[in-house]
DNA sequence: TCTGGTTGATGT
DNA sequence: CATCAACCAGAA
């Protein structure tokens, strides 16, 4: 047996740290508990080897398993991540594994020879105060003094639900040393158990409702889980007396897995010309058992989703697995109810609402081979599907593929490289293919595949353009809806159809403005101007959380004369209602749509027909069909194309297009009426005319012109602090050291002020690298990550994104 | 990231 | 001289 292994562990350190294997053997990707400094911790065994290290070692606690979690691809994948991102490989193991989160955290706590003292002094000087402490303080200390000198060892919940100490009070009496604490931290078995009735022996005189219970355990091979047999309505004493009588046991077992056993039903899809070529090549790639990219671009409405599920029905009947990942709001329950119709249990849906406990159990059912079929959000890339032989990304250009912490990585792109590490098809699916892989399936790295019919020969609604700018001049009033809106929604009420209308902005109005002193109401955090939500009447900041009364008086001037500017979604559905009483209108956007429960329920209110009108934000733009829907109206989606964003054209774009798609989805033809500052700005063009193709021809030129992606490789450096003079000389020390390196065929652009100069109470600065070779950008920040940790900038103050979407 | 030790400011 | 937050180093 090895002597050593390498643990990566859940910190933000790019090393691995060596223990002493103990009595129970490790294994490389299993998981092992290790002391670290004063905790303990799970990480992930990634080397066994007999190379005795320079530094002290402490020995491992425990092998958490006897087999590996994580296979030898699995593994690599983790590692090309931790490179490619930037990213320690423990942080990269605990996005990978649910299961990382079955550790106890236990905390004990006893009381030291110096409390015992303390509580000594105590009872001989009675009540006297030594100090200004105040005499509750100390009475709560003495109560917890009081509690541990009792007993050996207490546990960090039971001592404060005992005492009522806080944790601060606990602190404190740690700096005075008169209690310690140790980490006791455990691995914890978090499979469920279910009680199962096991029959026994059969003989015996039995009375009626006892021989049903025994005729029914017979049947079912002498087991059966005691939640069936409450199902067939029989009494708990029934068990009890025969179990007394030895006919029956009842036994604990691990929970099985299987949350439904249905069984999978194929399912026939009528899919047209195009979408069958789609099918069969989709199939093929599949079953190749090889590596390949296809890029599935098909217009909204022409029947993806048809064609990746029936050749995920194929994939599981050749004996395979499949992968399918969905952006963070796809998966509703009525999609799930689907997918368990057509893969019965052997499909595993991830979705966002899992607790950690339910998210490990999945995982493991799947490890275990119980689910070939998984469909998730972004983390499902990782699941450890045995003999995968199709990933599907939906949406590919979805923004929510990409996690906005550590690890930064890309879904799809993750997607992608496990398919080359596990030869199998990836293909990524979307209405408005994201530039990179579009570039890509012309560069032919990927298959193209088009679809560019709607199903049953459904035309794409037709866009009328409204030029806010002209309506503001002609009526000379700033209405949020133009006269044609209204006079389309006012047709399509009376048609008995319904709407959706897209304000891409949540709350009531954007600013609160002083008219007096011009000051604008900020967030007490970030350099944010606050939105005021009307219905829970306070300022709310959509970056931290930060919520405030609404001010009477401006706080700055006390000047009465407060304006609220701007619009969101919240005023739309106001606004709407005035100009409609009659209507039924329901809204959709982060402040009405708490749970995954909401999102449904108000899409069956639409389905349902009792709502004529949807307002909403994007969240009313993704991908799913409401037949009666004729009219979209579009009152704004093209703020972003006012901020420097070298991919706002492209998100404009997408949303549009992908908000126009709605139209139309029934039998009548549906039309878009698309209002805007910017008529002539070609993101605008395009997505009027529903051409990708002329949208894509134009926005490449743009990014070959500028050198963004997929022409260079770019990554964003953010320096931050909650001290702006720290800030700004991490900064500067850094821009300075990538001054110094210029390397060729790199653009560093930076030091400067981020979009939004502060976030969260912490000043930042960025950096922009352009690179031609993926490669030289890689190294520039490593080496710079180096740098930074040497000059003793604290490595979660520089956080790096790769391939960032959003520069903030 | 978490923790504990050190240090310098604040205060009795 | 005690107390506390701010700063920093180390984790195997």
């Amino acid at each position: 047996m090895p002597e050593y292994c390498d643990v990566a562990l859940p910190v933000p350190l790019d090393a691995t740290f060596t223990y002493r294997v103990a009595a129970t053997a490790p294994v490389v990707g299993g998981r092992v508990l290790v002391p670290f400094g004063q905790q303990r911790m799970a990480g992930v065994v990634v080397k066994l080897h007999d190379d005795k290290p320079a530094v002290k070692t402490k020995e491992v606690l425990e092998a958490l398993d006897a087999a590996p979690l994580l296979d030898a691809a699995s593994i690599e994948l983790a590692e090309w991540i931790a490179s490619y991102y930037l990213a320690p490989l423990g942080e990269v193991f605990r996005s990978m594994l649910p299961v990382m989160a079955e550790v106890r955290r236990i905390r004990e706590y006893r009381i030291t020879d110096l409390g015992h003292t303390e509580l000594y002094k105590a009872s001989e000087l009675g009540s006297s105060r030594r100090s200004q402490r105040t005499a509750a303080e100390q009475d709560a200390e003495y109560a917890v003094l009081n509690h541990l000198s009792d007993r050996e060892v207490a546990r960090e919940t039971a001592l404060r639900s005992a005492t009522g100490a806080s944790r601060t009070l606990l602190s404190g009496m740690l700096r005075k040393r008169w209690i310690a604490w140790q980490d006791v931290s455990e691995s914890r078995e978090q499979r469920r158990v279910a009680k199962v009735v096991v029959l026994k022996q059969a003989e015996g005189k039995l009375n009626e409702s006892q021989q049903t219970i025994v005729e029914a355990l017979a049947a079912s091979g002498g087991r059966l889980h005691l939640a069936t047999l409450h199902g067939l309505e029989i009494s708990p004493s029934l068990l009890k007396t025969l179990e007394k009588r030895g006919v029956v046991a009842i036994e604990e077992e691990p929970q099985d897995f299987h949350l439904t056993s249905m069984k999978a039903r194929k399912r026939d899809y009528e899919l047209n010309a195009e979408q069958q070529t789609a099918f069969e090549h989709v199939t093929s790639a599949a079953l190749a058992e090889k590596f390949s990219v296809t890029l599935l671009y098909g217009v909204t409405g022409s029947g993806k989703t048809a064609v990746y599920l029936a050749a995920m029905q194929e994939v599981l009947a050749a004996g395979k697995s499949a992968l399918m990942l969905v952006p963070e709001i796809g998966l509703t329950p009525a999609a799930a109810a689907h997918l368990y119709e057509i893969f019965g249990d052997e499909v595993a849906i991830l979705h966002s609402g899992l607790t950690p406990g339910e998210r490990a159990e999945q995982w493991r059912r799947i490890h275990a081979g119980g689910a070939r079929i998984v469909v998730g959000t972004r983390s499902a890339v990782f699941a450890p599907v045995p003999e995968l032989a199709l990933i599907v990304v939906d949406e590919e250009h979805d923004s929510s593929y990409k996690q906005e912490e550590t690890p930064r990585y890309h879904g799809r792109d993750v997607a992608v490289m496990r398919g080359k590490l596990a030869g199998a098809a990836v293909v990524l699916g979307s209405a408005t293919p994201s530039l990179e892989s579009f570039h890509n399936a012309h560069k032919e790295k990927y298959a193209l595949l088009q679809l560019r019919e709607r199903v049953e020969q459904r035309g794409l609604p037709g866009v009328e353009l409204v030029d806010m700018k002209a309506e503001f001049a002609e009526t000379g009033e700033d209405h949020l809806f133009s006269r044609k809106l209204t006079e389309e929604i006012t047709a399509c009420l009376a048609r008995g159809e319904q709407a959706m209308i897209l304000l891409n902005r949540r709350g009531y109005s954007a600013i609160v403005l002083c008219r007096s002193c011009g000051e604008k109401i900020e967030c007490v955090n970030c350099a944010i101007a606050l939105t005021h939500h009307k219905g829970a009447n306070k300022l709310e900041c959509h970056y931290c959380g930060y919520k405030r009364p609404v001010p009477k008086v401006c706080p700055k001037c006390a000047s009465e004369h407060i304006y609220f500017l701007g619009s969101g979604s919240e005023k739309l559905e106001d606004m709407l209602q005035a100009a409609f009483p009659g209507a039924r209108i329901g809204r959709m956007d982060r402040d009405t749509i708490r749970g995954r429960g909401d999102f449904e329920r108000v899409l069956n209110q639409m389905h349902a027909g009792e709502l004529d009108l949807l307002v909403g934000t994007q969240m009313i733009a993704k991908g799913h069909d409401v037949p009666g829907v004729t009219l979209v109206g579009v009152v704004g989606a093209d703020f972003a194309l006012g901020f420097p964003d070298f991919r706002a054209a492209e998100r404009t774009f997408q949303l549009l297009t992908q908000v126009a798609g709605r139209a139309g989805r029934g039998e009548t033809p549906g039309r878009v009426i698309l209002q805007t500052f910017f008529p002539d700005h070609y993101a605008i063009q395009f997505a009027a005319r529903h051409d990708y193709d002329g949208f894509f021809e134009k926005e490449i030129r743009y990014r070959g012109w500028m050198h963004y992606p997929p022409f260079s490789a770019l990554a964003n450096v953010l320096v931050r602090s909650d001290k702006l003079e720290q800030a700004l000389r991490w900064a500067g020390m850094i821009g300075r050291w990538f001054e110094a390196k210029k390397v060729k065929g790199m653009r560093v652009l930076g030091p400067a002020a981020a979009p939004i100069v502060r976030l969260k109470r912490d000043y930042r600065y960025h950096f922009v690298l352009k690179s031609d070779s993926r490669k030289k950008l890689n190294d520039l920040l490593r080496a710079m990550l180096a740098h930074a940790v040497e000059q003793k900038v604290p490595r979660t103050n520089v956080i790096v994104d790769v391939d960032p979407l959003s520069l903030l």
